[in-house]
DNA sequence: CATGAATGAGGTTTCATTCAT
DNA sequence: CATGAATGAAACCTCATTCAT
């Protein structure tokens, strides 16, 4: 075992200490801004929740704002990885979208934080990226497009859907279901008397009707 | 004229003024906000743009919170009124549904300052408001669900609709349309060579299919 | 009835008018004063209560400061008159030294709001009042003294008490009741257990008796 | 010397530095209280005059009333300090009382800036202190009146004073010497003519003689 | 590299006072 | 003469970020 050797191996150990740091900052990051909301986050309280210094902080990340970029693109990856494993369990192309759909609702149940994170990135007009990392976080996020786009392909292929534009339809459905998922926030006032759950159905049902030829 | 007249004439001045003024707040406010972001207004900004004195802005509302409630009251009431007059210059129920969507579309482009705003208020999962002020505010919220729910039911009452609960789906449609509207802003992303204004018309076509009976 | 005599008559209606407003504002100022401390007194709030407009407050003193220094006086010549009081009903100089303890000590419970008032600018080293105030201020303060001072001369003139300088007794006399008054604040802490009106009556009788002649 | 020892011995030079900082601010914040009053002491000030950032302030002390809190048990151990010092460098009782009587006027006046400020919190009926501050204080106040209980037990002990309760004497002499150090404060008007020093004498000289045991 | 002390810009809010009506 | 709308200075406090150790 040579200097050489040892340097390197040091080095990976360095290596996995750096990885584990930098994903307790994001962890903590991505639990406070459940927890509090956007504005109750301070590095102060990620730096004491990963149990880091205040300083280190910031040689992981360059400041709050790359923080809030890496956690959307992870946000991005978390939704793509389940949008492709879901589509991957079915066959049938109206299958593969009711997957999606249950997929997408499932996401923003079980992963409420990130959820309401893209949402306010998204609906947000203000510039709050730089130009450079918004292009690097809407690479992932175009990605979440293509299972979609994929599905309704394969059913055009089939013979089960219209030919139609399958991506303008992909981004349809997916600007519906990203609609439909805030009237969950309504359920204690205009739903009142309603399942969410049934309305979310109902809708994914509505699409895929509007996509099957009609035998007549 | 006399004095009794004159103070009276005088009042009328002054309380136009004094309405100008908290027009010119709220316009500000709504300004900084879409411009900014929540976080983006300060009060001494709309004090700046709206040319008042700082203190004055709080002669005029309690805090920044009474400022966006107001707002948010306000939108409501317009997309309301934007709505009414849509569905009430058409007659059938399929073209009363085109109307509003094309209504809210519109409103979605005409005051998109407004717009925004609310999206960002419903988007949002922080609280903002107190529990009293939640609750006036959403009384303007629900109003906006009137004039869909009442053309699925005249469309049911005509037999020229599925027998679904209007409700229901003027929840969904709702719901649809928002998240709709929504892709405009992907409009130099995911939507590069692809028209907004097409994708949104099929997407209001697909809601009406979705509702109308077929005849086979 | 002439119109010279109208104009008079009128004036001295203003007049009383005038003087009840100004009463007003005094009793509002002191009223917020003993309610919510020094800084707890805003001219708003003074406005308010005395039921008249926020501006007519400066008609009638030139401004906060004014309010305290008048409030002072009255002060004064309240305790003043109630050691005025208190010594003609007795006659024994023994006797009226205690009148005049008990008067205090009645006073400060009685006038809470006075007595922490006046404290606060007899303690305070601050500059709070311009020279002119603080010489018209004094004035009133200094009138409290003669009340002991005279019974003190009287006790020496009929051979009860010790040849001593009454008015230097009279300072000190007042110093210690006033720093005895200031137990009561401890009574939750240094003096419990005790009974403070105990501890002040001995306090009392400690000075009498120092002035007293011995018989051996 | 190894990393670890100079570690360390950074971390002395730091504690230390911390420690000036401390002080201060402590003594910017008794200098402005003294100057200008309990109301003209900012934040801002005593960072300026600490040659500090005002955010550094914060890192010191919680806000404004834990920096007063502090200088209260700062002032009241002070206190202490100084007539545990005189009492001990007498032996008879009388002596000790006027040892104290001589030590608090030296304090008031050496220290005036210490004294006037406790005065200040003494006086002051406002809650200034949250309950749990206010205890952690009176248990520093509590300590001054030791020196001069004991003085008076001693006293009865050795059969030179009255048999009295020695708490309560020692709680009235306090008051009383706090109410005289008062007086200074009138030297320019009610005092005209007369001399403090003889004033306080006097004073002290009177409660000794009402605690003595008269020789009939 | 990790650290956290120091910084100060910036936010909200209060309030004495002025002045046009 | 009474009024109260308008004003802006000044207070407190938070927090992202820097930088010496």
């Amino acid at each position: 075992m040579n200097a050489q050797h040892k340097r390197t191996e040091t080095g990976k150990r360095m290596q996995k200490v750096k990885d584990e740091r930098r994903r307790a900052i994001l962890e903590a990051a991505r639990g406070l801004l459940l927890k509090n909301g956007l504005d109750g986050v301070s590095i102060r309280q990620i730096a004491d929740i990963s149990g880091l210094g205040l300083g280190t902080i910031y040689s992981y990340f360059s400041g709050k704002t790359e923080i809030y970029a890496t956690l959307s693109m992870e946000a991005f990856d978390l939704i793509h990885e389940s949008l492709a494993t879901a589509v991957s369990s079915v066959t049938s192309p109206p299958e593969k979208i009711r997957a999606i759909g249950k997929s997408i609702l499932e996401f923003s149940v079980k992963h409420k934080a990130y959820f309401d994170f893209l949402d306010y990135f998204v609906s947000s007009s203000r510039r709050i990226f730089p130009m450079q990392m918004k292009s690097r976080i809407d690479k992932h996020g175009e990605k979440i497009l293509a299972p979609l786009h994929e599905a309704i392909e394969a059913g055009i292929e089939l013979g089960v859907f219209k030919r139609v534009d399958a991506k303008q339809y992909a981004l349809i459905f997916l600007g519906m279901l990203h609609g439909i998922t805030h009237l969950r926030k309504l359920q204690k006032t205009m739903l009142e008397g309603y399942r969410f759950d049934t309305l979310y159905d109902q809708a994914v049902e509505c699409m895929i009707d509007s996509l099957r030829i009609r035998q007549q």
